[in-house]
DNA sequence: GCTATTTAATTCGAGCCTCAAAAAAAATAA
DNA sequence: TTATTTTTTTTGAGGCTCGAATTAAATAGC
């Protein structure tokens, strides 16, 4: 049952709700708030008052009062980009990207670094982790105590309360409690979730129309991961953050898969498994540790060149998935679907099988209707995910802190 | 967003918590419901007098004021049963039950009528259902005005809108609006949702320690259907109110299922397909239309005494629940299941299978803690889950009628 | 048998919140 | 310069919840 119960939670509830406007409007004047929210003119008037007072909200800054015909002119309100500093980080294999991003959302500074990870240590990756964003902050001029909130997207299993990474490719080490490391640090509220759930955020940010109430993205990299939309939340799992699509069933006691078990999709459709079976391995043989891009995008190459071995893989890959969302489709309507990920490459290859194996299973539903897309570079929708994360967060706290004036008063 | 805007929606939110407690108290001081609420006493007040005025709570009845001890006594309100009358039907095949409860939600009268439904034609079906209900409305000696609302759980095919049947074993034609034929002859809100929802709905209500969060109910009957529940609401498909988990791919280009693909978890668990098993016949055998429950019981029988064939039916429908559950459990994590209807009499020859299956593919999850139960009939379930949506949803509306003593005044 | 004590329920005033309507502000049109 | 138009603010009414005070209705003790 909601939550709402006093008159002041529902002050919370419209202030939520004009945060929400603003961003999705970006400028807009308080008539246009009104009329977006649904709320009225004096309630607008009543909570932008506040906004302002608090420095959530600010003015136009050049005297740009756009009065576009008769009566008085609109005054369109902005969020006040310094009203807070938000740190998204994106990591995976090799790869460590930190971004800063202002209250609206803008880019402040962004640093990429290539890194061994694999290499690291617990401890080692630790430090590189903390440099990397004070770094970052020295490069962008800010001061460590405009910091207001970080948002980490990892490639591998976190535990659902956001606390540590269960378990990564990124590297041997285990359990690591990120979010202590970085409250301890930053002494900010820092939320770690899968990259796949990042990426999810992201693409609902990017297309609010195609990827609203339920859509998933397939990330395919070393693993296969999901990351699921339905009744417009995430869905993650009680204890890890991420939704194992890789490891539903495929085809019983198939293909040896990196979880140890037999048939998973992810025993098809993995990095490894495409480079096991294209390069005529057999299918008990172990899953690689690690699978270099470029290898991939050589069987690519391969298969688009007619190599057989290398198609079939490919092919072989594009059922399992297929199949895999065949069967979600069977527990829940077909909803638009991405593939995320350097295996999106040959997404050209691999959509035609997706197809075929939604149409072998589905009942009663097109399949030809469903909504497939790619993008093959999933890291920029990591960060951006992040900071779409970290800005609705915050929304929410700004939105629950009591207004001073009338405290005050 | 949540559509709390105003104050009286806080007041009518209230009301609804109120209402909630009550059902769950059944009898229950304004103490008592201030302490379960979480409302003030004074807020208690005030609605429980609305209430009363409404009539939709009433004072103890006897001079029951239970003073347990010293101080003023507690008035015990109760939900008042005569606040309305609602009509609860199971339909499936060859079986029809109508079932009346009052707002208490205890039963006011029950007639359940065995007919060959699949010899039965739209109108003569449509005849069939609107006799019933009168009769057992002339049964229980009430007016027919007196009837309030309608649910109906039926086995198959249900838009997710409840408005019609799309498809339903119970007899050849499609597309029958159900609804429309209930709210034009009674004149009353009627909602209707597959059968598996509606057992999702009383497991809730019958152990809601143990379903509560995230469960689910595998019927195993004509085919394979499932109600799951997660975050404390029914799963459905934007087009359809079931979730077909019996059509989640089992084994690609497996045994023939009864929707014409290949390989399904029902072509193993489905009745038919126990049946096509145990009797030696071959996978791609077309299913029969309809299986007595006799010939599964004479299978379980056969497979207890130990005959080899039978017993592997059982098994294999077993892991192809199991394998399902499995993958199913890779989205969320794990949650108990329940199976129910007349598959789970051979319960106890599934689920080893069943388990050996959730460990073949499941990582790093216990799959021996899933909580796994059975309910062989699931007739009392479904009319009971009826009854338990409908009250909910005319506690709804009550909460969200103005009171009249405000309103007039 | 009477009073003190205890607990339940109601009443009252304060403090919020939203809204409709009226008023004020700030432009353009005539 | 005045009338008109549109946006924003102000004002007053009506709801809602809550804490505190009050009233109600029993038991315990003397």
């Amino acid at each position: 049952m909601n939550p709402i119960v006093r008159s002041d939670d529902v002050r919370t509830q419209n202030r939520k709700r004009v945060l929400a406007a603003m961003r999705k409007q970006g400028v807009s004047s308080r008539t246009e708030i009104a009329h977006e929210t649904g709320l009225s003119a004096a309630t607008i008037s009543a909570i932008t008052a506040d906004f302002l007072e608090e420095n959530i909200l600010v003015p136009p800054t050049d005297t740009s009062l756009i009065s576009s015909g008769r009566g008085r002119p609109t005054i369109s309100l902005s969020i006040n980009p310094e009203a807070a500093l938000i740190c998204s980080i994106s990591m995976s294999v090799n790869y460590l990207s930190v971004l800063l991003v202002n209250y609206l959302g803008d880019t402040v500074c962004e640093q990429t670094i290539e890194l061994e990870t694999r290499c690291h240590s617990e401890s080692q990756l630790r430090s590189v982790l903390l440099s990397a964003i004070t770094d970052t902050m020295v490069a962008a001029k800010m001061d460590a105590a405009k910091l207001q909130r970080i948002a980490l997207g990892v490639q591998g299993l976190v535990d659902v309360a956001g606390t540590k990474i269960i378990w990564s490719p990124m590297c041997e080490d285990r359990n690591m409690p990120v979010k202590k490391w970085l409250e301890h640090q930053f002494g900010v509220t820092t939320h770690i979730a899968n990259d796949c759930d990042m990426i999810v955020q992201a693409l609902s940010k990017r297309d609010p129309e195609k990827y609203s109430d339920n859509f998933a993205a397939v990330l395919l990299a070393h693993g296969v991961g999901m990351g699921l939309f339905l009744r417009q939340t995430v869905v993650n799992g009680t204890s890890s953050s991420a939704t194992e699509f890789g490891h539903m069933s495929f085809k019983p006691d198939g293909a040896l898969c990196r979880c140890g078990k037999h048939g998973c999709i992810e025993a098809y459709a993995g990095d490894y498994a495409i480079v096991r079976h294209a390069n005529g391995l057999a299918e008990c043989t172990q899953p690689s540790a690690m699978v270099d891009k470029i290898d991939l995008q050589a069987i690519t190459e391969r298969a688009r060149n007619g190599d057989e071995l290398a198609l079939s893989a490919l092919q072989q890959a594009g059922t399992a998935i297929g199949t895999g969302l065949s069967s979600l489709f069977a527990l829940v309507d077909p909803f638009p679907i991405v593939l995320v990920g350097s295996g999106a490459v040959s997404f050209d290859l691999m959509e035609p099988h997706i197809r075929k194996a939604l149409k072998g299973t589905m009942i009663a539903k097109n399949p030809e209707r469903v909504d497939l897309d790619y993008i093959a570079d999933e890291r920029p929708l990591v960060s951006e995910g992040g900071t779409i994360t970290a800005l609705q967060m915050h929304d929410d706290v700004i939105a629950n802190q009591k207004h001073f004036n009338q405290a005050s008063a």
